[in-house]
Parts: structure tokens; sequence; C-alpha cells
RNA sequence: UGGCCCGUCGUCUAACGGCAGGACGCUGGACUUUGGAUCCAGAGAUGGUGGUUCGAAUCCACCCGGGCCAACCA
């Protein structure tokens, strides 16, 4: 009992008792944090670091580290967390990904004060520790083909073999390294390798290549340099250089950390020294989560660019309407371990429904729109009345006024002329209640004489019907939404479904790949929605629940007065969509 | 087939030698002018086989299954 009592004492991450008597636990960063923290060992200083490459935007694989490593400094007292690009490939990255990250960022909701820093600003420093590396005897210029380095490294079952040149000498290797430096070699005439042990089990211990040369322009340093150093090289010593006591990376790098400590440890860093410590990268499923890939789906126009409401990117997210607080609650609920998973996507839209759920208020819209005429409503009135932004149980106050005329438009799905047990809207002979309004009767149903599609429900209404339920106690058990046709305000809307059709997209029939999963009902655009005219003032970027529908948000790029456009982004939990394909199973399940 | 890492409800996770707990999802019910939300209840797991121990999800061995590594990417 005691031991518990300490354990709960020592937490700094207070998460909200599971209502079992016991603290919840910290995953085992955060725990390896705090013993270190008890130990001393870093002279109570947390500093870790978000590490993104500028060569793509942020998707929410992204988010997750950036909410462990932000966390962690947030939940720590005087713990910071930086933000480092990791910018040493001059072929791929650009500045313009460097603005996208920042903002992304910012806009999860961290803040990295004035902790920005960039690989490339350490080129110096790390040219200085290769020489020192070299001077050791722990590095040497390999003047190698790549086909020969490839052929001479072995495979993960044999040995490789030591290079000819791995025997030069000091001198020959500081000047080589030199002029290397000095752009006396073309590309790939020379790298400069650490010399460790050809016949190494762990293949990143072959010999791994720790400078390069390339004729390349670097988006932030020009022309500065023509040898660029790996990332094993980089990413350690930038660590050491910025005091990085806790280096959280994912489970890909395992193998890498051998080599981290071997750099750290030839390059004559000093104790206390960063420690990397892996975790599993997020994998979602029903979309792709890999970089590369995402990269495709811009560039082939699978989608509209990298802020397409259907990409996982954390810009893709914000434009659909997912908010930050939901984003870090997702990734708060489905915790940090080692092992790989793949996370139901419905785990992310229970967060975002959690999360909109309190800040959307409600509004009527009609998204494919069936004409209503209430026959014994009159004919040249209009009411205007009041409805509550909120449901009852949640605590906000703010109402407007939603006109009611005898032309009105509901959803074509509240509509069946013959309708299954179970469904409460509107068929022949049926009664609903209007949200916010009367309860209507469905008296009479016009087709097109033609093709035989209804056009038009004529109903009567019960004019006692405004407030509360009936006074003979019949019940109406279906309330629908609705529009006054005269005063609805024609807009677009974009459904947004999942961008792929099978849980994991990767898994393609043989010669193909994941494109072929490509969900082609990711994107529903309708042209002749209605929605109800208190909306016409909210700037683009508005949340609203759209009643019964789900929540959208007024397109920030598209959307303006006028021309009102709305992307889905999520729908409501739909109870009624269950039962539906239950009964439908159940009746084909039935002998007939 | 070499090395490293990892296997707990359908899914994500907790339990660190002592009652296998939570969340999402699922099922049933209550409530309801959103088939939303909320509330209540329920079903549901330690990959396998041995061993150590009074006691094993936890320690050990073997087996099975999964992941990573043979870019001058990160």
């Amino acid at each position: 009992m005691g031991k518990a009592t300490e354990r709960d004492r020592s937490r700094k991450k207070q998460v909200s008792d599971s209502g079992n008597g016991r603290p919840e636990s910290l995953d085992f960063i955060r725990a390896k944090v705090a013993e270190d923290l008890k130990s001393g060992r870093y002279g109570g200083r947390v500093v870790t670091r978000f590490p993104p490459e500028p060569n793509g935007y942020l998707h929410i694989g992204h988010a997750k580290s950036c909410c462990l490593n932000f966390g962690i400094a947030l939940e720590n007292e005087g713990g910071v967390c930086h933000l480092r690009f990791d910018d040493t490939n001059p072929e791929t990255e650009d500045i313009k990904y460097v603005e996208a990250i920042k903002e992304d960022v910012r806009w999860l909701g961290f803040d990295w004060g004035d902790k920005l820093f960039h690989a490339a600003d350490y080129f110096e420093q790390l040219y200085d520790y290769a020489v020192t590396l070299i001077k050791r005897g722990k590095a040497y210029v390999d003047s190698s083909s790549e086909e020969e380095i490839r052929e001479y490294r072995g495979t993960v079952t044999e040995p490789g073999r030591e290079s000819p040149y791995r025997s030069r000498s000091l001198e020959e290797n500081l000047d080589l390294f030199e002029r290397m430096r000095a752009g006396e070699f073309e590309d790939g005439e020379h790298v400069l390798r650490a010399k460790i042990d050809m016949a190494h089990p762990n293949m990143l211990m072959r010999d791994p290549l720790l400078y390069r040369i390339r004729h390349a322009s670097h988006y932030r340093r020009g022309d500065a340099w023509c040898i660029y150093p790996l990332y094993d090289f980089t990413h350690c010593l930038s660590d050491a250089i910025e005091e990085i006591t806790h280096s959280l990376c994912t489970l890909e790098f395992e193998n890498n950390r051998a080599l981290y400590d071997w750099v750290l440890d030839n390059a004559g860093i000093e104790h206390p020294r960063p420690e990397q410590t892996e975790f599993a990268r997020l994998d979602l499923d029903y979309t792709v989560l890999s970089k590369r890939k995402l990269i495709r789906l811009v560039e082939e126009g699978q989608v509209s660019g990298w802020d397409d409401p259907r990409m996982p990117t954390v810009a893709g997210l914000r434009r659909r309407g997912v908010t930050p607080e939901a984003i870090r609650a997702f990734c708060d609920m489905i915790g940090i371990d080692k092992v790989n998973s793949r996370v139901d996507i419905g785990k992310l839209e229970y967060a975002i429904r959690n999360d909109l759920n309190r800040r959307a208020p409600r509004v009527l819209c009609v998204l494919r729109p069936l004409k209503v005429v209430i026959t014994n409503y009159p004919e040249d009135e209009v009411e205007w009345l009041d409805a509550s932004y909120w449901p009852r149980d949640i605590a906000k106050q703010g109402s407007r006024k939603l006109p009611f005329s005898c032309e009105i438009y509901v959803e074509r799905e509240d509509f069946m002329e013959d309708p299954p047990r179970k469904f409460f809207r509107l068929a022949p002979g049926r009664e609903v209640r209007l949200r916010h309004s009367y309860i209507v009767k469905c008296e009479e149903v016009v087709k097109d004489p033609e093709s035989g599609e209804v056009t038009e429900l004529r109903c009567t209404y019960d004019p006692e019907s405004l407030r509360g339920p009936p006074a003979d106690g019949r019940k109406v058990k279906g309330t629908i939404h609705w529009v006054s046709a005269a005063q609805a305000l024609p807009c677009e809307v974009r459904l947004y479904d999942r961008l792929f059709k099978t849980p994991d997209p990767d898994d393609a029939p043989e010669g193909q790949d994941f494109t072929v999963n490509l969900n082609p009902e990711s994107l529903v655009i309708l042209e002749g929605s209605l929605v109800e005219p208190s909306v016409a003032d909210g700037p683009p970027g508005t949340r609203y629940q759209f009643e019964r529908q789900g929540y959208f948000l007024s397109d920030p790029v598209d959307s303006r007065p006028g021309a009102l456009v709305f992307n889905r982004t999520v729908t409501l939990r739909d109870t009624w969509a269950k039962i539906a394909s239950k009964t439908e199973q159940d009746d084909q399940g039935r002998p007939t």
C-alpha cells in the first residue's frame, strides 16, 4: 500500500482515476523519464525534441510523436521540447515544408519557445566531430563505388568484407576528407565511413556511411556545402549539441541505437549523454501514414493536395474540421507502447465527436431536399420559431430564430413509402415531429407520372403541437430536420468518408498497389443542399452540427457568403443505420 | 536461414511475483423534440508447452507467430 502511494505521489502526469481505486500508470517512456528524474541522472533536466524532416507535411502519426515529446516536457517541471528540423538531405527538403510544419505544430497547441533548431546549422560542428573520428582512427575515406560498397556489406546472414581503402593513413584520410569538403571531387567519388566491424551481426554497424558528396543546393545553407552528413551521424550529435536527455523515436530505429551510442562514444561526448528510446509508430486503419505514399496521392492527383480533408495530414484534418483538442485526446487514448499496432479509426472518430459535441452549435441543413407542402398552414404566414443552439444536456446558452412556413423541405431519406418496422420517420399516414416545430402528418404522396419518383409530400400540421407532446397522449416517436423553402440558403456540401475502402490499404492483389483500394466514395459532393438562414453570417471555418447528420466546417478556402460550402468532418453515430442493416441481414437469413 | 525487438478482450492498452482493470467497439435497457449526447447493465483476453514458486500475464527454457535491418533516405 505504501508503495502504491509513493508511486502515486511521484507521478507527474495526473491522469484521471479509472474508477478502480488504483491510479492510472505511466507509459514505459514516461516511467523512464520519472526514474531518471528521481535518480538525478540528468541533474533534474528533461529535454526532448520533435525532429521532423522538412520533406513533406506532418500527419497524425507525427502528431502522436509531437504529443509525446511536447507532452513530456509540459508534464515535468522545467521540461523543454525543441523543434528541430532534421534537414541533412538537400535533394528532398524545402522551406515550404518547414513553414507548413511550424504552422501545424503550433496549431496542434505546442510551443517551442526559442528552441527552434536546424541540423543544417550544425554542419560546421559535425564536420569537426568527423575530423575527430578520423584522428582517432575511427573513420576513413572510402573510394569504392556505390555498387562495391553494397557488395562488400554482405547480407543479413553473411558477414561483409573490408574495403581495400579501410587501412588508409590518418594523414591521407584527413587530406581526402578536407578535399571532399573543398569540392575537389564529383558526387559519389568518395564517402566517409565509420570504422567499426564489417562482420557485425547488426548491418548498421558494418562501417556505416557518415558523409557523402552531393553538389546540390541546400534550402537553408545554399551552396556552402557539398558534403552532407547522414542521419546516423547527425541525429545523435545534434541531440548531444542541444543537450537532449530523452531522444524518442519509432521502433524501426531500434537497430540504429547501437550506432547512436557508438558515435557518441567515439566522438568523445561526455556523460550525461542523450539516450534513444523507441516506441511504436501510429498506424491507423482505412488510411496510409507513410510520407512516400502520401506524396504519391498528392502527386497523382488522387487528392486535391496535402490539405485535402481526406488526408490524414494535420493540414487535412484541420481543413476537415477536426480540432487540435480532438487529436490530442486521441493520442492520449491510444497510449505509447512497443507493439506495432493498427489503431481502429473508430477511435479517432470517437475523439472527434466527443470534442465537437461540446463545441458545435446545432443547426438544420437538408442535404437531399424533398419538398413538403403543409396544406392547412396559412399560405402567406411565416413564423419565426425560437430554437436553441444546444441540446438540453449541454450547458450553453444561445438560440436563433427559425422560419416556418407552408412550404418546407425535409430529407429525402426521412420518407419511405413502404417503411420497414422501426422506421420512425415520414410515411403515408404517419406523423413526425419537425425539430423545434410542429407535428406534421403525411396525407398525400405526389409522384412524377413518368419516373414514379416522389416529388412532393402533402402534409397537415397540428397547431397545438408546438410546445410539448400532443395533448391527446398519442406518441410521435420520430423527429426530423427541415428548412423553410423561402428562407433556406442553398449550399454545397462535401461529404467526406474514409480514403480507403479496406482496413489495410497495402493488402492489394498481386502486382497492384495500395491505390487500388482507394474508396471511390471518399468524397461525395452535394450541390443542392439547403441550410437554415442563420448560418449566413458564420465566417469560413465555422463549425456546426447539422442535426441528425454530423459535424461540419464551412470550408476555410472555398466557402463565401452567398456561396456556402460545408465539409463533413464526421457523421453522428447512426443507430438507425445499424438497425436497418441488421434488419436486412435478418430478412435475408429467414426462409421466405 | 544472422542479429535485435515484440506477443493481454474484436481494437488500443493497465496490472512490474499476489483479485487480469480501463477505453473504443459490440449487445441489452433507461432517458430523449437529434435514432445525437448521457446513464445503467452485459458479453469479451494473458499465443503454446514445460519449468521455478505457496502463488506466474509477470521469472527461465523451448516452440509458434509478428516486426525491423542488406539507401551515398530519415
